[in-house]
Formats: C-alpha cells, structure tokens, sequence
DNA sequence: CTGTTAGCGCTTTCAC
DNA sequence: GTGAAAGCGCTAACAG
C-alpha cells in the first residue's frame, strides 16, 4: 500500500462496490460503469475510481457478478461418464488442455473441469455445471451414452456447448464429430472388396452411439454386398488387453473368419497379436487386418493389411474454435462438425503405442 | 417427464427456490433445507420436495448460495506464472490433475484452472480466483517471483491454500515444498568431499526463490569449507537445451573448474554432454557432475558422480492431502511440510528421458 | 417442524 | 455524465 491508504471501515473484511463508490464520491453505478468498461463516465472520475481500486486491492465478486448480470463464470469442461467407465487418454487430455488454454484461458476465461464423478455409485450427472450456472459454455467430452439424458438439458438451457459426437435422440445437437458410421462403413468395404465374407469386428463403447454408428457402417456395407450380418462375428470389448486378446481369440476360432475390423478404440497391437496368436492365425496369410488409429499416417499393427484414420483431435480442435464464436457472440449455435475417417495402406509414421490411460498410474 | 407435469408459471426459463416452494406448497426455507441435507425437515415433506425437484430438473444457482452462503465454487488451481515463463512438465501435469481429481473431484468438487495470462504483456494476477471469490481452496502451482505480491492477498484472504516453495518475504504461507537450499547443499558438500575446489553450478528459476535457495545452500557449503564464492561459477539458464550446452561449455572452458552441479531443473542429458564435449571434458576423469532428477533413484546423466533426488510429487501430495482437510474444516492453516532431498549414487531405475513441457508441442 | 424477514454484492432500469 | 431503487436466487437468523 502506497500513498494514501485508505480504512475499509465495515467490519467485515471485504471491499464491496458501494466502499468504493463512497471513497471516490460517487455512487455504486458508476463504479459498476468503470468496472465493466462501459461508457457514461469522464476520464478523470474513471481515473480515480481505478486508482482507488488498485490501492485497495479489490476485485469484483464473482457471484453477485454471475447472478445479478446473468453471465457464468467459467469455461466448463465435463465427462460424458466416469473415468472409471470411460478411459480418456493422457495424450487426448493434454491436448484438450493446452488448445482449451490457446482458445479461452489466454483470453483470462477460468477454464474448470466437473469429472462427473460418482456418489454412491450412481452420478450426479454431468450438466450439473450448466444448470448451476457456473458454465458459461460448455465441452462435453467422451462418448454420449444411449439414455443419456444430460444433453437436452444443455442443449434446452441455451448456454454454448459442444459435445464430442452425434445422437439420433437429439439430432439438433451440438456436435463435432468424427463420423464412426463412415469409418465402419469403409473398414468393412475395404475387406468386401478383397473377397473376405466373414468380417469380424471388435468394436468398442458399448452402451454408447459410437458403437451404435460403428454396427451401422459395417452393417450397411454388408446389405450393399448382400451378405446378411451374422451378430455373433461382432464383439464389444473394454479396454484391457486381456479382453482384447480373449475376443480375438475366440473370434477366429472359427476358421471361416479371413478378416478382423479392430474398432475398439484402444490402439492395442499386443492384444490383438496375442489372440491371433492364439487362434493359430498369421496376419497377411490367413487373416487381414483392419485396425483403427487415432494418429495421422501411424499404424496400430504393422502387419495390418490397412488402416483406418480417425482425426478426432483435429475435429475437437474446429469444434472449439466454433464454440468460443459462439460463446463470444460471433456465431449462433448449434454447432455441428463431422469428420470423414481415412483409410490408408501405407504408413510413414511406424508402430505407434497404446496409449495411456488418464488415471491408469493410480489404479 | 412422467407423471404430473409442472409448468414454470413465469416468463424466465429457470425454476427458483420458489417455484418448488409453490408447488410443494411450503417455503423456500424448507426447500432450502432439503437442498443442504439440514433438518428440521419431515420425511413427508423432504420426499415430496425431492420429487418435485426431480421431476421439474431443479438445480440451484450456484452464484446465489456462493453469495448469499459466503461459500465459494470451485478448487482452484493458479499457475504463479504465466507458463511461458515458467514451464510446468506434461508428467506433473498430468500427475497434478489425476492427485486433485482423486482428493477433490471425487467428492463433487469443481476443479478450475486459472492460467494466469498475460494481458497485452501484463498478467492479471494468479489470485483472481481466490480474490473473485470463485475459488474455495487454491493450489498455486509453479515457484513464487521474488517481488510476488498476489500470495499476501491469497493468505490474508482466509482461504485455504497451498504453495509449491516458500518464500522469505511470507515465512508464515501456506506451503508443501522441497529443501532445495538443502539440495544444493550437500550437492556442493559431495563434491568438497571428493577434493573439488572450484565447483561451478547450472541453476534455474532466475527471479524466483528457488533460484536464491539454491545459492543459498551452495554458498553455505563453501564457507563451511573456507572457500570464497566465485560468483562468475553459477549460471542461470532457461529451459532450452542450447542454453544449457552453451552455458556447460563456457563454464568448463575454465580448466580449473573441475566439477558441475546441474540443478536447472530440466533433467536435460543432451544440453550437458554436448556442453562437456564442446569444452573437450569427459565426466568421470576430467569433470565431475551432480545432478538434480524428479525421479525416485532415476539418473539424468549416467555419468554423474552422484544425483539429487527432489521429491516433488511426493510433497505436493502431501500438501494437498493437508489442504483438503483444511478446507473441509479439519484443520486450520497454514500447512508447511518440507521434504528432504537425496542424494544417491546408484540408480537401479535407468536414465529418465528428459520430461516433454507442456504446451512445448503447440510453440 | 415450518415460516418471515432481511440481505449477500452486484447490475439493470429509469430518472435526472 | 451520474444517481436511486429494485431485485437476481439463495440462506442465516430468528420467530412461531
């Protein structure tokens, strides 16, 4: 404290608006007026209300702030469902991060995760943050359940969000997203085309629309060749390696399986080599391979006969820019971006590894 | 909605305290109640309440019961500096949010992220958040600026927080710290020992007090053994290997100097053995190293005569566990909990690779 | 067990 | 260019 020093004479502690007002002789209003930068104020009495706030120290509370003037405090990230259920990435996570700190934390946003935890076993549900009116914009990230009912609430309350995939139950909503139908649907053309007839598939986020939308592209693939879908050559997996390699295992147990579609969003080669191993099979020979990958031009399994690229990163990236227009008055929502996947052959980027699970050190 | 449907009688979209009061046929007060879990309340009424809640998707505003309730939002996490000054590792990031989601946001704490930006080359200050009144409890993170103002204000707030180092302008804050004085003390001490004389030392954090603990306990050492401090020996250097190579060369340029200390914090192998190679130095016979890892019994430089192990985690770990208990009144502040650093001169756990900053991927 | 009143700190509306 | 008054949605204190 330099200079005058001036007594903040209430007893409470905090300076409010109204102690600032009276030190520079002027009323509330006008310090609300200079607080918010907004017009109806002489440069001199603005000089010296910002020169009394500085002094003092104060700062505006954020809570009447948020209630009386109806803005939300924060830039709200949320998980569709519990780590536990759902695993991200650290890699997906730092990079949420550091692009959510590019778009909104370099512009002074707080930038404030709800990890959707559960109580007793049951969640307190993910939207919490939006209809608190904490979130004055919102990031949905992870797979939308099937009865996911959080999403109309968000998307009813008006304030900007934007969730990581599509639902038929709400097809206005906010989205951006890779499109996983398309991604199954030329996975399964791929092998149709190299003469393969029973196509398995190892498919994940059971109970979640990118399952759904991943049983749709192989399914409509399958009817356009005219080859009825034989459910039992489809397998819903987790997220471990022993799941994986059982499923495969099991899979091409039956001989007349030529060819494996892996889409279960774990990039997991070791599994994958096991349960081939298991089931006596060698890729290239009596097997082809179809494996998913979240990198551009890097390989899950380099004995695959092809990939198939989901650019998930690169759709959230344009998701987000979109969200802070419209957080920012630019643009109206709702948002809705959709990705193709890429299919490729050939890989410049080698092997790369199984990602690690956020939370997978202290489990 | 099943069953009785009700109607938000009006115009606004949002239902208060009071609308739930109508239709339950109480007042807000008893709503209130069984919104905070309080007695006074009976069983008849608090379900029925409850279920009217339910049905209509009642939260409260979190800004009204933060004002009104003196009880703020959020677990905040501040960076003491902006992060292109001051870089924080993906690993301790990383490491950071899994501790905080375990301590905190499993108990259905938000858990919000202040970046600390610079605003047209001027920072707005890390205690925003505890002076706004958002966050409940705070967590800076990074080391603290020799002329930091903004912990006074944290501290004298009455929220509970916690500081990564500590400071001798606020003995009393609040911190969970490592002893790098200590650390750079019997850094100094090991190399005495085994007859050196002119010691030379890399340091980090230029302009904040771990870099003045660090001379601190180096200049100590060398008085205990009657040896004046040569000033033109230590070396701040900034995060980036050709710093580090440069400033390793032109120390060892020097042919008197024949031991290093590394205590930069970046666990860089390469800066230092291109800056050894550069001076025609070979460690173990000509020049002999100390340095400082974050890893429990993992070497930076398997040629160093011996490491110094700062547990850094570990502390935070520690400092946080203690900040919830305060803010969950189960203690009162402040917390001050001081590791040891160790030095070791085997390491069963290999050579760490040098830790990835955050944000290094988008620069 | 339940209701009444007041007020947290700010911004909006309207008046001057 | 500035002020007065009302009220955002909630809860603490007290009354019944």
């Amino acid at each position: 404290m330099t200079g005058t020093s001036f007594k903040k004479p209430s007893t409470r502690q905090r300076w409010t608006i109204y102690d600032i007002a009276r030190e520079a002789g002027v009323t509330a209003k006008t310090v609300s007026r200079v607080l918010n930068a907004k017009g109806g104020v002489s440069q001199e009495t603005r000089d010296r209300i910002q020169e009394i706030i500085r002094r003092v120290g104060y700062h505006p509370h954020i809570a009447a702030r948020s209630l009386r003037g109806n803005r939300n405090a924060c830039i709200g990230i949320t998980l569709s469902a519990p780590m536990d259920i759902i695993p991200v990435s650290q890699h997906f996570f730092i990079w949420l991060f550091e692009h959510l700190y590019r778009t909104f934390g370099i512009r002074g946003e707080y930038v404030c995760f709800d990890v959707n935890p559960y109580f007793g076993g049951s969640s307190s549900g993910y939207s919490r943050g939006v209809l608190e009116h904490l979130f004055k914009a919102c990031v949905i990230a992870g797979p939308l359940a099937l009865d996911d009912k959080d999403i109309f609430q968000i998307h009813e309350s008006g304030v900007p969000y934007i969730a990581m995939g599509r639902l038929e139950t709400l097809p206005e909503c906010s989205c951006a997203t890779v499109d996983y139908e398309e991604g199954a649907y030329i996975s399964t053309c791929f092998l149709l085309e190299r003469g393969h007839r029973r196509i398995a598939m190892l498919k994940g986020f059971e109970g979640f629309f990118p399952s759904v939308e991943r049983s749709r592209g192989y399914g409509r693939a399958l009817q356009e060749a005219g080859i009825e879908v034989d459910e039992a050559l489809i397998r819903s997996v987790d997220f471990e390696t022993r799941n994986i390699s059982n499923m495969v295992h099991r899979l091409l147990a039956d001989s007349r399986v030529t060819a494996l579609i892996d889409c279960s969003a774990t990039e997991d080669s070791s599994g994958l080599r096991e349960g081939m191993r298991r089931a006596g099979r060698v890729p290239g020979k009596d097997i082809e391979v179809v494996a998913w990958t979240y990198s551009e031009n890097g390989a899950v399994l380099s004995e695959a006969a092809a990939h198939v690229w989901l650019p998930v990163r690169e759709v959230a990236a344009e998701g987000i820019e979109q969200l802070a227009a419209w957080t920012h008055g630019k643009r109206k929502g709702p948002i809705r971006v959709v990705y193709r996947p890429v299919l490729f052959t050939t890989w410049a980027n080698g092997e790369v590894s199984r990602p690690k699970r956020l939370f997978g050190s202290l489990e």
